[in-house]
DNA sequence: ATCGTCATATGAA
DNA sequence: TTCATATGACGAT
C-alpha cells in the first residue's frame, strides 16, 4: 500500500467539518470531525475532476448525514486496501439505506461464510466510511457492534435511517 | 440473560 | 510466527 499524493477538502455539514482525501483516483478517504484535522487547509491546485468529485461527495455526506440515500458517488479509491477488504467493502455498498446485515451475512455474501472475524477487520480498516456503510453492519445478535468513528456516531446514524439497535 | 470457551480468517508487527 | 479482532455458535450457569 504506497501512499499517493492527495488533495484534502473540507465538508461543513450541520454535525461538523469531514475532510475528504482524494487521490488521482477518487476519493481516497473520508475523516470524521475532529479537532487535530481541522488544520488542514493545504488546498493546492486542484483539477476539475477533482472538484466535481468533491461535489458529489459533498452532496453524499449531508444526505447520509440526514438519513438520506446519498445519490451518486464519486469514483473511490480503494487501493490502500487488501484485495480480501475492497471485496467487503464493496459489498457494503450494496446494503441499502434503513437494512443492516450482520459481520457474518457480509462473510457469507462473499463466499467465505467462515471469515466473520476478518469481516469485521475489513470493517473497523474502511478509509471512507458513510460513503462505503460500514455503520450498516451489526453483530448477528443485532448488537452495535463497533465503529471506527466512534459508537454514538454509529448509533446516530443508525437512528437516522430508522433503525433499532439492541443496547 | 450472561459468561466462558473455542473455532477460524485476515492483517500487522 | 505471534498477536489482536467491530464475530459467532454452543454449553453451563
Amino acid at each position: 500500500m504506497k501512499t499517493r499524493p492527495t488533495v484534502a477538502l473540507t465538508i461543513r455539514t450541520s454535525a461538523g467539518i469531514f475532510v475528504a482525501h482524494y487521490s488521482d483516483q477518487g476519493l481516497a478517504a473520508l475523516n470524521f470531525p475532529s479537532r487535530s484535522t481541522t488544520k488542514t487547509k493545504a488546498t493546492r491546485p486542484t483539477g476539475s475532476s477533482i472538484r466535481s468529485w468533491h461535489a458529489l461527495t459533498t452532496r453524499a455526506v449531508k444526505a447520509i448525514v440526514a438519513g438520506k440515500v446519498p445519490g451518486e458517488l464519486p469514483p473511490l479509491d480503494v487501493s490502500s486496501g487488501t484485495e480480501f477488504q475492497q471485496r467487503v467493502w464493496e459489498e457494503l455498498l450494496w446494503i441499502p439505506c434503513g437494512e443492516t446485515r450482520s459481520y457474518g451475512e457480509i462473510a457469507r455474501s462473499i463466499r467465505k461464510p467462515k471469515s466473520v472475524r476478518a469481516v469485521g477487520g475489513a470493517c473497523g480498516a474502511n478509509p471512507i466510511p458513510l460513503l462505503i456503510p460500514c455503520h450498516r453492519v451489526l453483530a448477528a445478535n443485532r448488537k452495535i457492534g463497533g465503529f471506527s468513528g466512534g459508537l454514538d456516531w454509529k448509533k446516530r446514524l443508525l437512528q437516522r435511517e430508522g433503525v433499532t439497535v439492541e443496547e
